[in-house]
DNA sequence: CCCGGTGGGTTGCGGATTGAAACCATCATG
DNA sequence: CATGATGGTTTCAATCCGCAACCCACCGGG
């Protein structure tokens, strides 16, 4: 895994103590993660991208632009001919669990009961089972067996 | 857990059948999830809200409302006296996950080696360990081990 | 009864962000 | 040379946001 640090989109932070403000800070708009949801699902290209989302081109120029600032992306020439790609790093990467936990409340809260909604699945094509989150001795954890320690 | 259905903010989806754009549709603006992290942390009113957000009061205002529209928040009249509380629903407390994830991206990514941040710890104070997304078997899954699957 | 403080907002305004659509430059192909 | 794909930029209108000011109900004290 690995362990790029990211610089900021401009001299300050939301919050600079906490961790959540500050992902949000770098991807917590209305376009950023679903960018990264289709980096994730095969798209590389500008127009990809614009098709799979339907953002405004310009607004998707911006975003390609902050999340490959960012670090979250990274611009290559594409090996044939003169197109541009845009790739996931690994920081772009281990947004994985992110967007899965995103899919996953989406999947149990946003949808009545009777609609359909596209599936993540492993490679054998079995859903993947909800992830939880659990200590170091193993047990489940929520909101009421935890708490945030401020920095000393 | 609960499977509380949420209601479309309008009667349109960003990408109707993905998870993810539905879930982005509901919280995925500058603030909703500072507001649902400090809930999580014990905010419960308005001015709590917007002494830890720093958030402005009207756009407070209408991230509650929308909150609590979307069955995130419940609002209630304080048990004692005449105040107003917002609480986290089961859908809102199950934002858990993407509270974590996030989270736990930021502490890797966001900050320099030297950097302090706030720890998310469990009754211990034991540090809550990294989440990490398996399938059915047991092994560890990411980006290479999974897909989409579209809805038939 | 008057005064100030607190909680929970609303309103108005200027500036930043967004979306839609048009335009443009560079290839590659027919 | 015309056409189409790619990857944008530009323009303009609409929307959103932050800030500051204002409002109002309730409470406690004097």
């Amino acid at each position: 895994m690995s362990h790029t640090t990211v610089r900021a989109p401009n001299p300050v932070w939301t919050d600079p103590d906490c961790p959540v403000a500050r992902t949000l800070d770098l991807v917590g708009d209305r376009w950023s993660l679903l960018v990264v949801r289709d980096a994730m699902d095969g798209a590389r290209s500008f127009t990809e991208f614009q098709r799979r989302t339907g953002i405004a081109r310009n607004i998707l120029t911006d975003r390609l632009r902050k999340l490959t600032a960012h670090g979250l992306l990274a611009q290559r020439t594409a090996p044939t001919g003169r197109r541009q790609e845009y790739v996931l790093t690994d920081a772009g990467r281990n947004l994985f669990p992110v967007i899965l936990t995103l899919r996953q409340w989406g999947e149990r809260h946003a949808f009545a009961s009777g609609e359909t909604h596209s599936t993540l699945v492993d490679r054998h094509g079995t859903p993947v089972p909800e992830i939880a989150p659990t200590g170091a001795d193993g047990t489940l954890l929520g909101i009421d067996s935890t708490h945030v320690q401020k920095t000393r």
